[in-house]
RNA sequence: GGUUCCUUAGCCAAGUGGUAAGGCAAUAGACUGCAACUCUGUGAUCAUCAGUUCAAAUCUGAUAGGAACCUCCA
C-alpha cells in the first residue's frame, strides 16, 4: 500500500489511483535557459524514484514532464548572445537530458514543450475568457481569481492575507492585485499571434493544457515539483483547472523541499548554485543518487563537503560487499539465480511506500549488507544465501535507481586469486603481497 | 504582517503516545602473516518551560532559535 503526503491536505494519505494499477503524473519541467543546479536534479530523482516505487508495487506508470522553452529569460539571453530563442531553448534542453541520463533515470513518457502547444495553449485561455474567467485588457489577459472560490486550495493561503503581505507590484490593470497573466502583450523577442495581439502565454496555463493534452483527462492522480512552486505556480495551475474543467487537475500534490548550500538555499535568483553536471562528474551517478536520497525528500537537505562525503563513503560500503560476494560466487563457479530475499526487500518497499521514506529503506539496505558480510565470513560459505541477499539488494538499488553491474572474472584474474592464494598456503608473503597488489589494482580486493 | 514547517548524539538522519532505527566520524576488541575489508562492543534525560495522560521526542499551550512560500526560482 502506497502512502504519500498531499500537500493539498497537508496530511499523510493512502494513495487511491484512479485507474486500478495505474498512475498518472506530472511534474513541472525546467525553463530551459540555463544549466540546472543540484537542487534542480532532486525533484528529478524524486520523482523517478517514486516512478520505480509504483512500478515494483505493480502498477503501470504514465510520468510527463515539461520544457518550459518561452520565457522572458530566454528572449533575454537570445537577444544578448544575438541568436535566436530556439538555440538556446535546444542547447539548454539537450543539457537537462544529459544530466537526466546521468542520473540513471528511466524515459519520460512523454516531454512536450511549449512551443509545440501553443494552438492549444492560446485555445485554452480563449476559453478561459470567453466563460468569465479571465479578462483582456489592453493585449493583457489576466485570470480572475474572484471567479472561483476555491483559490487558495494547494497554498492554503487565503486571499485576504495575500493582499495584505503583498509584495505585489501595483498594475492598475488588473482588477485585483493578486489576478495573474495568462498572455503577455510582446514587443520583442519571440511572439505569437492571437485574438488578443501578439504576444506569449504566461508561465501558468502551459501545464495544465499539456496535462490535458497527454492524459486527455483533466485529473490526474499525481502532480509534482519543488516547493516553491507550490505558490504562485501550482495554485493558478488549479484554478484553471477549476474553472474550466470543474477538476482540481491532481488528487495528489507533492512537493519536494529545497536543497541548502552551506545553510543558504540554492537557487538560480540567489546565484549560490552548484551546477547538476558538475556534481555529477565529480561523484558519478549512483553517489550522486545516493547523495539525493539519504535525506527525505519534504526535509530540506544540506549540501557540503561533509555530506558529499559520508554519501561515498556509505555507497562504498554498500557497494564492496557486492562485488565482494560476486567474486565469491565467480570463483564458486555459482550460476547466479533470480531468487532473492523476500524479507528484505519488502521491508524495504515498505519503507519506500510509506511516503517514500528513503533514510529507513537505506537503513534496510544497510542491514542486508551487514547479513551479506556475515554470510561471507564464516567458514563453510553458504552460497545460495549469498545468491538470495545479492539479488534482494540489486532489487533494493534498482528502486533507488542505483546501478548495478554484476562482476564477471576473467580467466586471468581467476587465476590471479589462485596463485594468491596458494602463496599464502607456503606461506610466501612477498609473493602473495604481489598478488595481492596487483588484485587491489584491479579492484577486486 | 500572513501561511506552512523545522529544532533528535561531534556530524548526517529515522521515529509522531508505551521508556530513542540506521549511517559517518571516534574509540575498544575480534579476525589477519601484516594490512585492507568485515564483525562485535561503547555514546542522546529528543531546543526550553508548563500542561494533558497510568505513560510524551511523539498531543496541547507558551518561549527561544531557524527555514520556505507570499516575487522569477526545483
Amino acid at each position: 500500500m502506497m502512502k504519500l503526503y498531499n500537500s493539498k491536505t497537508l496530511k499523510v494519505e493512502e494513495f487511491v489511483p484512479i485507474r486500478k494499477n495505474h498512475v498518472d503524473m506530472y511534474v513541472c519541467g525546467p525553463t530551459v535557459y540555463n544549466d540546472i543546479h543540484i537542487g534542480n536534479a532532486r525533484p528529478i530523482v524524486v520523482f523517478d524514484t517514486l516512478k520505480r516505487v509504483f512500478l515494483a508495487s505493480g502498477y503501470t506508470v504514465k510520468y510527463v514532464s515539461n520544457y518550459t522553452d518561452v520565457d522572458d529569460k530566454i528572449i533575454h539571453k537570445a537577444m544578448q548572445q544575438g541568436v535566436s530563442e530556439a538555440v538556446i531553448t535546444q542547447r539548454y534542453i539537450e543539457a537537462y537530458n544529459q544530466v537526466r541520463k546521468a542520473l540513471n533515470t528511466q524515459e519520460l513518457e512523454a516531454a512536450p514543450m511549449v512551443t509545440d502547444t501553443m494552438d492549444e495553449i492560446i485555445d485554452f485561455i480563449d476559453q478561459l475568457v470567453m466563460n468569465g474567467y479571465a479578462y483582456c485588457v489592453d493585449g493583457d489577459v489576466y485570470f480572475r481569481i474572484n471567479s472561483i472560490d476555491t483559490y487558495g486550495e494547494i497554498s492554503h493561503q487565503n486571499i485576504e492575507d495575500l493582499k495584505v503581505g503583498a509584495r505585489i507590484e501595483e498594475n492598475t490593470k488588473k482588477e485585483n492585485p493578486l489576478d495573474f497573466s495568462l498572455w503577455k502583450k510582446t514587443d520583442m523577442g519571440i511572439k505569437w499571434q492571437s485574438k488578443w495581439g501578439l504576444g506569449r502565454p504566461g508561465w501558468h496555463s502551459e501545464c495544465v493544457v499539456m496535462i490535458c493534452n497527454e492524459f486527455k483527462k483533466s485529473l490526474i492522480d499525481i502532480h509534482g515539483g519543488g516547493m516553491d512552486l507550490r505558490f504562485p505556480h501550482h495554485e493558478n495551475e488549479t484554478a484553471q483547472a477549476r474553472a474550466l474543467y470543474k477538476s482540481g487537475l491532481a488528487n495528489y500534490w507533492l512537493h519536494n523541499a529545497m536543497i541548502n548550500l552551506d545553510g543558504e538555499k540554492m537557487s538560480k535568483s540567489l546565484g549560490n548554485t552548484v551546477a547538476a553536471k558538475d556534481v555529477l562528474e565529480q561523484l558519478g551517478s549512483n553517489a550522486t543518487r545516493w547523495l539525493l536520497l539519504s535525506t527525505h525528500y519534504r526535509s530540506e537537505a544540506n549540501f557540503s563537503d561533509l555530506t558529499i562525503e559520508t554519501a561515498v563513503k556509505e555507497l562504498e560500503k554498500v557497494m564492496n560487499p557486492l562485488k565482494q560476494a560476486y567474486i565469491k560466487l565467480e570463483l564458486a563457479s555459482y550460476g547466479l539465480e533470480d531468487e532473492y530475499d523476500q524479507t528484505s526487500f519488502h521491508a524495504f518497499l515498505a519503507y519506500m511506500q510509506d511516503d517514500l521514506n528513503t533514510p529507513n529503506a537505506m537503513a534496510e539496505i544497510f542491514e542486508t549488507v551487514k547479513k551479506l558480510n556475515q554470510c561471507m565470513r564464516v567458514k563453510d560459505i553458504d552460497l545460495k544465501q549469498i545468491n538470495l541477499l545479492v539479488c534482494s539488494l540489486e532489487k533494493m538499488l534498482d528502486v533507488l535507481g542505483i546501478k548495478v553491474t554484476r562482476m564477471v572474472l576473467t580467466p586471468a584474474q581467476r587465476e590471479m586469486f589462485e596463485r594468491w592464494n596458494e602463496a599464502k598456503a607456503k606461506k610466501d608473503f612477498a609473493l602473495a603481497d604481489q598478488y595481492r597488489q596487483t588484485l587491489m589494482q584491479e579492484g577486486l580486493l
